[in-house]
DNA sequence: CAAACACTGGTTTTT
DNA sequence: CCAGTGTTTG
């Protein structure tokens, strides 16, 4: 293929996009309009006109798009290609963190993930019962909240804890020991990743044209989701650089982490010479599925001002299944998937969506009881799950032996020691010097069997060796860890191993490989099959921005879920609830099958202070002629397993002896 | 008295 | 599947 090839298969709109000369652009593109495509187009461009590929940057929001835009661009212009990056922001921000370690004076560091924060922050907090303090989870997410959105901490409380606002002083302290204690550890979490780079940036123009060898272009995808923070990062090269940022405002979703639309609103304000252009033709799905998309939008307070148009014409209309409970529906969508397989259609043309990993679970099951293959994406890591991070404790503490987390979790792994002791010899091994210091006195700590202490040293032998290290912290925790995960599917566990070893082998060394998985966890099935692979797709809609499939199905859009029951009543949260409806059912090319349970629940639609209306269930109005229903009765499944539900409850007899 | 263990219940979304 | 809670143990 050539990139001639490319270029025509381009509409108008998308050719002027992607072949601009305009220094900065913005491209506002609906949902289907071929955003991916033009990116695609844009790096493909740039390379044909002879800019160095690895001139250029693309900022994606997942590893997943990141790799589709470089796989696509190194179809049409094969080895030209090489050197073209495509990466998370976080990824490209510690790409440069490390390239340039010296400009940020940070000596060696370690980047700590959620979990990691969590714990600091627990152990901060302290145990104090009926206290009024916020949860370890809360607070955490409040200062991240403050620190994507660059407000102070008054205002993110406000915002994310209202009712905690009185505990201001309190709240303080433990995030200023948090930060206190990541500096003395050298710990980077997420957010400091992207802010040390960001600040330096705007504070040393230096630094900016040391980067700006690696990234004349800049494209950003999905820029709708970017929040302050990553606009700060973006300032400093505009000017510089060259902009090309693509999004769309109606899929907005992110605004839990702080994303901002004013980035794509003002944009033109705060970047006076940019070009604004609209891609507005749908390729993907049938009118059908975007009159239903498009009704959504239009029902809102808001004006979207989005109205697309099929370029495919008309199709099948939408249909709306309702069920008793969430096993009816889950084993209905299987049973739907088997028939239009039976029939000849491939499994990897059907997408599942739902709100929530955990709704995923339902589902996941009866797609297992039916032998149904599938891949879910969201949810638990391959990486994030409890039993790998306790094998990669022990490959941090090598790297690493002040990381103080690592310690933490590789002791409390043995019986007889939690939280409180583990802490206390964490801390003791700080002072060392080394890691056979702290092996000195791990040797003495009885808890911990002795062997151990001759494994650490083996392993510090073999640290570049990423596969036998893993391979040799396993032997070592196997026992152990079969005891602490009997009962907890360890048989299922114990094969995520090899997993993880096929992860391994392509590192250098085991930071490097800790590092990278840290950053972009990557999910079980993502390493388990092959991308070409026919499965069904089970994923979270936060996940799912960007692709596509024939068929999709849109589980559990009941009550108290569009919108989410926690944002009932505030407006600006119920139509972030809104775009993410959005955004799932505009992933369907061809049929939308969107599913829900007969919840007794009912939810009023309400007025806020300021006097708009919030909508209490975005169909509850739906118009009939746009989607086809069905209730359906409680099936035969109900015969055969008999299972309590709260209505079939009664008081139970008593067993036993009378004692009287 | 402090710390570990066993159990129960309730889950938004992600780098 | 994890976090918080109540109960046992040293």
């Amino acid at each position: 293929m050539t990139i001639q090839r490319l270029l025509d298969e381009l509409n108008l709109e998308q050719y002027q996009a992607a072949t601009t000369t305009a220094q900065n652009a913005l491209i506002l593109a609906g949902a289907g309009c071929g955003k991916t495509k033009t990116i695609v187009a844009r790096a493909a461009y740039l390379i044909s006109q002879g800019v160095p590929a690895e001139q250029i940057q693309i900022m994606t929001f997942t590893r997943r798009a990141a790799s589709e835009i470089v796989t696509r661009v190194e179809q049409y212009l094969g080895v030209q290609a090489q050197g073209l990056r495509a990466s998370t922001f976080h990824t490209f921000c510690l790409g440069i963190l490390r390239r340039y370690a010296k400009a940020f004076e940070l000596g060696q560091f370690n980047v700590i993930d959620r979990d990691d924060q969590m714990l600091m922050f627990r152990l901060l907090r302290g145990k104090e019962k009926n206290n009024e303090l916020p949860k370890a989870a809360q607070l955490l997410d409040v200062y991240s909240f403050a620190r994507n959105t660059q407000s102070k901490l008054s205002e993110a409380l406000a915002k994310q804890l209202p009712e905690m606002v009185e505990q201001k002083e309190k709240i303080l302290t433990i995030m200023q020991a948090y930060e206190a204690q990541k500096r003395e550890r050298g710990y980077l979490d997420y957010d400091d990743i992207l802010e040390y780079v960001a600040k330096y940036l705007n504070h040393s123009e230096a630094l900016v044209d040391q980067v700006l060898h690696r990234c004349q272009y800049l494209l950003v995808d999905e820029m709708q989701d970017t929040n302050p923070l990553q606009w700060l990062l973006l300032k400093p090269f505009i000017g510089k650089a060259h902009l090309f940022c693509v999004g769309d405002d109606a899929q907005s979703i992110y605004g839990f982490r702080g994303a901002d639309f004013q980035n794509i609103h003002a944009f033109k304000e705060r970047v006076p010479d940019a070009k604004v252009m609209t891609l507005a033709r749908n390729y993907r799905s049938t009118q059908e599925i975007l009159d239903l998309s498009n009704w959504i939008l239009k029902i809102s307070p808001l004006d979207y001002q989005k109205q697309l148009v099929a370029y495919r014409g008309e199709g099948i209309a939408p249909t709306l299944h309702t069920f008793a409970n969430e096993f009816e529906e889950a084993n209905w969508i299987a049973q739907d998937l088997k028939t239009r397989h039976q029939h000849g259609a491939a499994w990897q043309q059907h997408m599942i969506l739902v709100r929530s990993s955990f709704a995923g679970r339902q589902i996941e099951s009866a797609l297992v009881a039916s032998d149904i293959p599938y891949q879910f994406i969201g949810g638990v890591k391959l990486l994030e799950s409890a039993h790998v991070k306790d094998v990669l404790s022990m490959l941090r503490i090598v790297a690493n032996h002040k990381d103080e987390l690592a310690w933490m979790r590789f002791l409390t792994l043995w019986d007889g020691v939690g939280d409180v002791g583990a802490s206390r010899l964490a801390s003791d091994f700080l002072q060392q010097d080394n890691l056979l210091g702290c092996l000195e006195k791990l040797k003495k700590f009885s808890k911990v069997p002795t062997q151990i202490a001759m494994i650490f040293q083996q392993l510090l032998d073999i640290q570049h060796l990423v596969k036998q290290s893993l391979e040799m912290a396993l032997n070592a925790l196997q026992e152990q860890l079969e005891k602490n995960y009997q009962n907890k599917d360890w048989s299922r566990r114990s094969r995520d191993f090899d997993l993880v070893k096929q992860l391994a082998e392509r590192h250098m060394n085991v930071s490097a490989f800790i590092e990278e998985y840290v950053i972009e966890p990557i999910s079980h099935s993502e390493v388990e099959r092959a991308k070409d692979q026919d499965v069904v797709t089970l994923i979270t809609i936060h996940s799912a921005k960007g692709t596509e499939r024939e068929v999709c199905y849109v589980a559990n859009a009941s009550v108290g879920q569009f919108p989410h029951a926690r944002s009932q009543g505030q407006f600006d949260e119920v139509e972030e609830e809104r775009r993410v409806l959005y955004v799932a059912l505009t992933r369907a090319q061809n049929e939308l099958i969107v599913t829900r349970q007969n919840l007794f629940t009912w939810t009023k639609d309400t007025i806020d202070t300021e006097g708009r209306p919030i909508v209490g269930y975005f169909f509850s109005d739906l118009p009939p002629k746009l989607c086809r229903e069905t209730l359906h009765r409680r099936g035969s499944q109900r015969q055969k397993t008999w299972t309590f539900d709260r209505e079939d409850s009664f008081d139970k007899p008593k067993i036993g002896i009378d004692f009287d």
